[in-house]
DNA sequence: GAGGTTCGGTTAACACCGTTCACTCGCTCG
DNA sequence: CGAGCGAGTGAACGGTGTTAACCGAACCTC
C-alpha cells in the first residue's frame, strides 16, 4: 500500500522532471529544441518511455504550456503582494509591467502560449478549469476583480457600448463575477458593468499588442529603448480607461 | 545566348514553383508541414536540387515571408484603389480592415510573418529594402502618408509626447517622410509632427493586438461573432487618434 | 509463498526530416 | 569537338515522432 505510494509519488516526481527538461529545452534553444529524443537523453531514459506519460508530443506541449501559464500567474502573484493592498492603481500597473517583464524575459513561453494559431483558448470556455492559460487569466481578472471592488473611481457608462457586444460582454462579466467571487473578493454585481467590461477588454487588447510587438520586434521603426515606450503606452492606458 | 535567357527563365520558373508549393504546404497543413522533401515531391524532383536555389530550408522560409508580405501588400493595394481617392478617413478604414481580413484567411502567414520571434523586423533598418516585411510596412506607411498629406484633420500636439520618445519618433517621421516621397506624394515635412507620429504608433499598436488577439484566439472570454468586436475598436481607434 | 497482473522501461524498427557528397547528363560556349 | 557548367539524382548520415514486442520488478490475490 505505502510501496504503492512510493511508486506513484515517483512517477510524479519523474513526471516533473520531463517537464522541468522540456522547459530548460524550451528557454535555451526555443520551441523546435523540445523533442522527445532530447528530454529523455537529458533524463538518462529512452525517448518511448515519455509515452508512459504523455500520448504524444503535441500533449507534452500542451502541458508545457499550462506549466508556463502557472508560472506567469505565481510571478504576477509575487509582484502583487508588494504593493499595498489598497493601491489599486499600483495593482494594476504591476500586473501590467509584470506581464511585459516576463513576457521579454521568456519569448519563447509568450510566444508558445499566447501566439499560437493552434491554442484552443477562443473555443473552450474560460473558467472550468480545464483551460490551459486558465490560472493567468484568473490571477489577471482576479486583481481587476479587486480594483473594482473597493469602490475604484473607473466610471464607464454602459450605454457607449454597442448594442452588438452587449451579449458577449454580459457573458464577459458574468465569468468576470465567478471568477473573482472564487478569489474571495467580494463584489455586488451592479458595481461590474457593461462598459467596465468593455474597458477591461480595450485594456487587454493594447496591453497584449504591445508586448506582442515588442517581443516580436515588429515595431515599424528601430526602437532604441522599449521602455518608456511601454510606460507611455500604460500611461495612456490608464488615462483613457479613467484609472487617472 | 538566347538559350541562356531559356535556361535562365526555365529557373526562374521552378523557383516561383518551388514557392508557390511551399505557400500551398503552408496555408493548408501549417508551418511545420512545409518540408523540402514534400515542396520536391509535390514538384516531381528531390529534395536536394532545392539546394540549387535555395541555401536551406530557413532560407526558403525567409524567402516565403518576403512573398507573403508582397501579397498582403498586393491585396490592400487592390482594396485601396476602391476607395475614393479623397476619403482618407475611408482609406485607413480600408487598410485596417483589409489587414484584418487577410490575417484570419491566412492565419498561418500571419503567425509566420508577424508572430514569430525568429523575426529581423527589430534589428535591420526599414526602408532599406532589403526587409522582408518592407513591402508591407511601405504601403501601410504610404496610406498614412496620403491621409497625412492632404490636410487632414488630424491635429495632435506635439507636446503631448514624453521627451524619453522623441529621439525613436523623429526618427520614425524621417523614415516615414523618405517612404512618403518615394510614394510620390508630396508632403510638406512641418505637417507631419512628432505627435502624429506617436498617434500613428499607437494605432499600430491597437490593430495589430485586436488582429493578432482574434487571430489567436486569446480573447479573455468566448467571442460569438469578432467582426462587431473589431469594428468596434477601430471606430474608438479612430476616434482616439483625431480621425473622426 | 506462488502465480498472474500491472506498469515503467528497454530495444528494434518504420517513416520522415534537413543536409551533404559524389555523381550523372544535357546544354552552352570557345 | 571538347571543356565546362549547372540542374538534378541517388545514397548516405544523423536526427526526429511513433509504434510494437518484450523485459523485469513490484504489486495483488489466492
Amino acid at each position: 500500500m505505502h510501496m504503492t505510494q512510493a511508486t506513484r509519488r515517483d512517477r510524479a516526481a519523474t513526471d516533473r522532471d520531463i517537464r522541468r527538461q522540456a522547459r530548460a529545452l524550451l528557454v535555451t534553444d526555443g520551441p523546435a529544441a523540445v523533442t522527445l529524443r532530447a528530454i529523455a537523453r537529458e533524463l538518462g531514459i529512452t525517448a518511448p518511455a515519455l509515452y508512459r506519460y504523455y500520448s504524444s508530443r503535441e500533449d507534452l506541449i500542451e502541458h508545457l504550456r499550462a506549466d508556463v501559464c502557472a508560472d506567469l500567474a505565481a510571478e504576477l502573484g509575487t509582484d502583487l503582494v508588494e504593493v499595498d493592498e489598497a493601491d489599486h492603481l499600483g495593482q494594476v500597473l504591476a500586473i501590467c509591467r509584470g506581464f511585459r517583464r516576463w513576457a521579454l524575459a521568456h519569448p519563447q513561453e509568450f510566444g508558445l502560449v499566447f501566439a499560437s494559431p493552434s491554442s484552443t483558448g477562443a473555443h473552450c470556455p474560460v473558467g472550468t478549469g480545464d483551460n490551459p492559460q486558465d490560472s493567468f487569466g484568473r490571477i489577471f481578472l482576479t486583481v481587476a476583480g479587486r480594483v473594482l471592488a473597493n469602490g475604484l473611481p473607473v466610471t464607464v457608462p454602459d450605454d457607449t457600448v454597442p448594442d452588438v457586444l452587449v451579449t458577449d460582454l454580459t457573458r464577459f462579466r458574468d465569468e468576470l463575477l465567478v471568477t473573482i467571487a472564487e478569489s474571495g473578493t467580494d463584489l455586488a454585481a451592479d458595481q461590474l458593468g457593461i462598459g467596465i467590461a468593455h474597458a477591461m477588454l480595450q485594456f487587454w487588447v493594447r496591453l497584449y499588442g504591445q508586448v506582442a510587438l515588442e517581443v516580436f520586434g515588429q515595431f515599424p521603426f528601430p526602437v532604441s529603448d522599449a521602455e518608456p515606450l511601454f510606460e507611455t503606452m500604460l500611461a495612456d492606458l490608464v488615462r483613457d480607461v479613467g484609472l487617472g
